[in-house]
DNA sequence: TCATTAATTTGGC
DNA sequence: GCCAAATTAATGA
């Protein structure tokens, strides 16, 4: 966990639960609260005027969501959607969780680790996600999920995104990520056992 | 279980 | 890259 939840609730925090699909905060909102992912897992995405999904990052169990908004008096550029079954989520109202991070050292300095973190994750991924390659961009995503993973050996790493979701963070067409994928495990970069992709 | 819906895959342009 | 059609998986009554 990026915060301590006991602290959290002390503060004010107050668990939600979130079904599949279920939005947390919609684009355009202004930011009131500090979320903390509890259980599951939540995408922040962008739908443009001809209906295509971009997805910006996923955030999984213990990871916080757009904190960076709580810093810049600025609307959410995103929206978040619940992508788990059960999603539940701890939230702190803006105000209160700033006065925890002026009281605690330790929190402050992971949160902004974590941002810190996020930013970097997010300058590799827009270089590759702009090459012209579609296995460069796809890899690069399967990386960085496999990233959180203990287990850094070959195939070890069982790909949870659908395809759809790996073209709509890539911004490739659903079919082209199905044929780079098939031509990476060909090439042995990655393996393809009853649909489900491990790399 | 059957019907419906969503996701995946293939092929043509 | 785009679209349509076929196939398969997941979901719910």
């Amino acid at each position: 966990m990026l915060v301590d939840v006991d602290l959290l609730t002390f503060y004010g925090g107050i668990t939600e639960t979130f079904s599949h699909s279920e939005v947390i905060f919609e684009e355009g909102d202004a930011p009131r609260f500090y979320y903390q992912i509890i259980n599951g897992s939540v995408k922040l995405n962008h739908v443009d005027d001809d209906a295509k999904e971009l997805i910006q990052s996923i955030l999984y169990k213990g990871q916080s969501v757009c904190e960076l908004l709580l810093f810049i008096d600025e609307k959410y550029p995103v929206n978040a959607v619940a992508i788990s079954q059960e999603c539940t989520i701890i939230k702190v109202p803006k105000s209160r969780f700033l006065m925890l991070l002026e009281e605690h050292q330790q929190p402050a300095i992971d949160v902004r680790r974590f941002i810190a973190e996020r930013l970097y994750q997010k300058f590799v991924m827009m270089q590759n996600n702009s090459s012209k390659h579609s296995q460069v961009r796809i890899k690069s995503i399967l990386t960085y999920f496999k990233s959180f993973s203990e287990d850094q050996s070959p195939y070890s790493y069982e790909v949870e995104l659908t395809r759809q979701q790996l073209a709509a963070i890539t911004g490739l067409r659903i079919e082209t990520v199905i044929r780079s994928v098939k031509k990476m495990e060909k090439e042995k970069i990655l393996k393809i056992e009853n649909r489900k992709i491990y790399f």
